[in-house]
DNA sequence: TTACATAGTGTTATATTATAACAAACCTTA
DNA sequence: TAAGGTTTGTTATAATATAACACTATGTAA
């Protein structure tokens, strides 16, 4: 019996916060809420999110440095994302546009290259705050 | 006679610096380069740093949490912004694709939002690192 | 010219985000 | 059981970024 995706107990508990959060959570504010659960260190904090992150249960909101759960099925290797984020309310929601993403994924440059990844953060207003 | 866009020293210090480099600098490099020429702690670095990205003239690379010039003459204000980083030797080039620049400017989420600014990194690897 | 507003500067201290390094525990599979 | 990988716990520290305050310079408008 080889080992399933399952997480490790760390992982469960940070992706369980992330999962129910509205909204981005940033390290130390997960660190803080998971202190009661046994989590008492930074590097505990961030080896799972690497790890959550690597396998795709989660992103990282470059422009925030916050993590929010992957809400989309088919992104498991974080290989193509994209998120609206609104200047105001700091909402931030994955967009899951499969023409957007053919087009991103199939992106060539002026020389050729062809790209294994992307992120694509829009910002703008969200409609709460419009 | 109303401002010109002129550079006050700071930012003039700081912008050469990174604009004679062919790759991102980091906050701290480039404090580093510049407390010769009078230039010693954080903030003064920091606030150079945001006023060049307010105006364009330079670049964050989110992923990176570093600043590259604009080498783009169209993007004055930064809302538009689409890079090639290379996952090996960390290369960092600004794209400037008319095509790619106008299908995202118009993007138009499910919800019908449309983005005021959007920040674009794809990942991959660079001619000289394939 | 003076006076006001705005932007920029210099400085100290501190907040926030992230990793290094090391030892121990825990699974899996041979 | 032994070997290898991954996860954990821990302390310390590195790297990135901002708060707050006093002061200076510059542009604008009366």
């Amino acid at each position: 019996m080889h080992k399933e995706n399952n997480l490790s107990k760390n992982q469960q508990i940070i992706f369980d916060l992330i999962n129910k959060s509205s909204e981005p959570l940033k390290a130390y504010t997960i660190l803080f809420n998971v202190q009661k659960r046994g989590i008492k260190a930074p590097p505990q904090v961030y080896r799972a999110l690497d790890k959550l992150v690597q396998t795709g249960k989660i992103h990282k909101i470059e422009s925030k440095n916050a993590f929010v759960a992957c809400r989309n099925t088919n992104c498991e290797m974080s290989k193509a994302t994209a998120f609206s984020i609104c200047e105001s309310c700091e909402m931030v929601d994955e967009i899951s546009d499969a023409k957007l993403n053919k087009y991103l994924s199939s992106f060539n440059d002026k020389k050729g290259t062809k790209y294994k990844r992307f992120n694509l953060e829009f910002f703008g207003l969200c409609k709460k705050c419009k």
